[in-house]
DNA sequence: ATGAGTGTTTAGCTTTGTCTAAAAATATTC
DNA sequence: GAATATTTTTAGACAAAGCTAAACACTCAT
């Protein structure tokens, strides 16, 4: 099993997070669009995974992860969250500092520093914005949780996660107040355009699109 | 002043670091030994550093940093070397394990890290081999030090440094007692070869050949 | 079932960083 | 001071990763 270049585990990590949500079969436009490489690139970039192993392919019909590339990039991801982890934690970045020097940092070299880093930060279980880390072998625990849009007037529950970890969406979140762990109650719900009313924290009463409310995700009751 | 490359700067500071130990001009033989790449890829990489205005070159004549070379050269050594502390005093590395992940992580892009890192780490002075680290503007603190082949029957001193950083030198300081900061005196020397009988922390007799002294850096008395 | 539109791949070019082999310049030795 | 040895540069190739433009394949609607 050869190993991967800086750019292979970038296209891997990206096939792995387009598998994920939804189908097996990932396209290579959307692969272009979630890298911002043109799509001639792609194409190159998968015919060296696909010889690598990681990926199967064939001609003009998406692109599949295999076993072995999962587990590949489980373990970029395992990286990248430790990291963010230690951003957070211990330089107190804000969770909207992170992503950029994650995304460097998940490639440095060194399975003793990863365990190592892993111990220092006390084996966390989830990263600053909610989202699982796995272990050496790849192995993580999926909290259940639902979009903040799918909850009805009354419902309440409390941030668990994000499903968007641009800058510009969690500097909305740092402004009105919400953070993982908060407490949220669905006070209205406007049935013309998704949007919602909810209470945080018991004090704060805010109003948010649904274009917001489907990124924040909420413990199930 | 556009920025280096991963490359470059590996370069680069290996040039800073060739003109440190002596003389002003660095030849392209030199470069090559100390990166073991080839001489003919020394030149290549001369040219790029050259227009961007780090070093001086005139064809056949070795290279010579320039003002702005040394502080970037400086940035980089900041880098690497905060980051062998973190290893070391966070993560509980040995000192003989830092040296290639500190490689890697000191081309990692944000000023903001490594400020946080800084201060985090209680702006160490410096690395765990010694060094000096230097801070935003590039300053840092040269302890007068001699080198221990230097000194005579009777000399003591504390090691302040090592000026070989290889796994396999410290490994066996390590095997043999000796550490940053350990009490030296010299018992006798031999002046055929130039080796010594030392007397490590008051407790502790060590024969060391001239290869090794010419090594340890002792403090000035 | 065909033609238009969309998505994907190929062809050909660029940049970065490496290499080998050969040429050119400098240094050393007799 | 000429011959030889060493050092440095150049020439030409290659791999990685990106791009644009053009060709090709699939899909969907008429
Ligand atoms: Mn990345
Ligand atoms: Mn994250
Ligand atoms: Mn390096
Ligand atoms: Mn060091």
């Amino acid at each position: 099993m050869k190993s991967l270049t800086y750019a292979e585990e970038n296209y891997l990590k990206a096939i792995y997070h387009l598998s994920e949500e939804g189908k097996k079969e990932v396209s290579t436009n959307s692969i272009s669009d979630e890298l911002k490489t043109k799509p001639a690139s792609v194409s190159d970039m998968i015919k060296k995974l696909a010889v690598k192993g990681v990926i199967n392919h064939k001609k003009y019909q998406g692109v599949r992860i295999t076993t072995s590339g999962i587990e590949a990039a489980l373990q970029i991801v395992r990286k990248h969250r430790l990291w963010e982890v230690f951003l957070v934690n211990k330089l107190n970045f804000n969770w909207d500092e992170v992503h950029e020097v994650a995304e460097e940092l998940e490639h440095i070299q060194s399975p003793l520093l990863i365990q190592r880093l892993d111990e220092f930060l006390g084996y966390p279980k989830y990263d600053p914005h909610g989202d699982p880390i796995p272990d050496e072998t790849g192995t993580y625990k999926l909290k259940p949780k639902t979009p903040l849009n799918e909850l009805q007037v009354g419902d309440s529950g409390q941030i668990i996660a994000v499903k968007d970890s641009s800058a510009a969406f969690l500097q909305y979140l740092d402004k009105v107040g919400a953070y993982i762990g908060a407490k949220i109650r669905v006070i209205d719900k406007v049935e013309f355009d998704g949007s919602l009313e909810i209470l945080v924290d018991n004090k704060k009463n805010l109003f948010v699109s649904k274009d917001v409310s489907k990124n924040i995700l909420i413990t199930n009751i």
